[in-house]
DNA sequence: CTTGACCTTGTACCTAGATGCAGGGATTAG
DNA sequence: CTAATCCCTGCATCTAGGTACAAGGTCAAG
């Protein structure tokens, strides 16, 4: 079955081993079965786990936030409709985050584009992102 | 000129007085001029400026990494080229997380769809967005 | 059957980011 | 004028996330 000890799937997943043992503390990784002597037993599958999580950090997620992404899934006790409000919910927060993402994108090539150009530019550019941030913001409200 | 002292600059941006000060330890604020009685005199568009590190928090970049945000311009000093490198390296990094987000976001779309129907919905459904990740860094790969 | 590299646990420590407190001055409302 | 409320500085503390160390058990190579 080709199980994994807590130093393998660190070293597979690119996280210190104490790092591993600190997401089973916080649940984040499912408790493994053991071995005879005690030793950790992963699946194979966790490596995919640390590294969404190491990813999802990197993209502004809290551990407890990223928690309650790993924990949403249909099972057969759960209701659906909770499911799905809070995969709705978190569609939204990730919608927004890829919006504020954009507009910062779209600033900095302002700036490259007129690097070569003799277009004046803004004092500190990236800042304009959160104008237009604001701006989406004032429409939205307006419409609603 | 309606300048700011550091708790209206705190109150109006929505963090704690602390916190101001914290980023002007950091120079992530520049030195604000100061009145007779040493008070310091925040420019309007400081406002902006912390809200927008807040944001870009939240989207996971780290106080060094904003203060890099912060200092792309161009300025009659600095070479154009190499503000032009550092922004279009800022540019491909905020591109992989949008990418990121995308393929999260698409993970838990497929899960709300799936709520209502017979769909076979995998363990655990956010993890699929790694799976595209990947497959995505593969054929990149391929390609080079 | 021993040696080195791994595993176990508990506990202490570290960094980033933020916040709180204390002792003293400035400002403003009554 | 005085009390409340702000500001100043230096220093201590807190949380999240992560690491390190120590004392002991296990396993695999020679």
């Amino acid at each position: 079955m080709n199980r994994l000890t807590r130093g393998k799937l660190a070293g597979q997943s690119g996280v210190n081993i104490a790092t591993i043992r600190y997401y089973e503390k916080l649940e984040l990784l499912p408790e493994p079965p053991r071995s005879n002597a005690g030793y950790r037993m992963f699946s194979p599958e966790s490596v995919n786990r640390v590294r969404f999580i190491k990813h999802a950090q990197e993209l502004g997620f809290s551990l407890k936030e990223i928690k309650e992404l790993l924990d949403l899934r249909v099972t057969p006790d759960a209701k659906t409709t909770d499911v799905r409000t809070r995969a709705t919910e978190k569609i939204a927060n990730i919608g927004e985050k890829i919006r504020r993402l954009s507009a910062m994108k779209k600033s900095l090539e302002l700036l490259v584009n007129s690097c070569c150009g003799i277009g004046s530019v803004s004092e500190c550019p990236i800042l304009e992102s959160l104008n237009s941030e604001e701006n989406q913001v004032k429409s939205r409200e307006i419409i609603i």
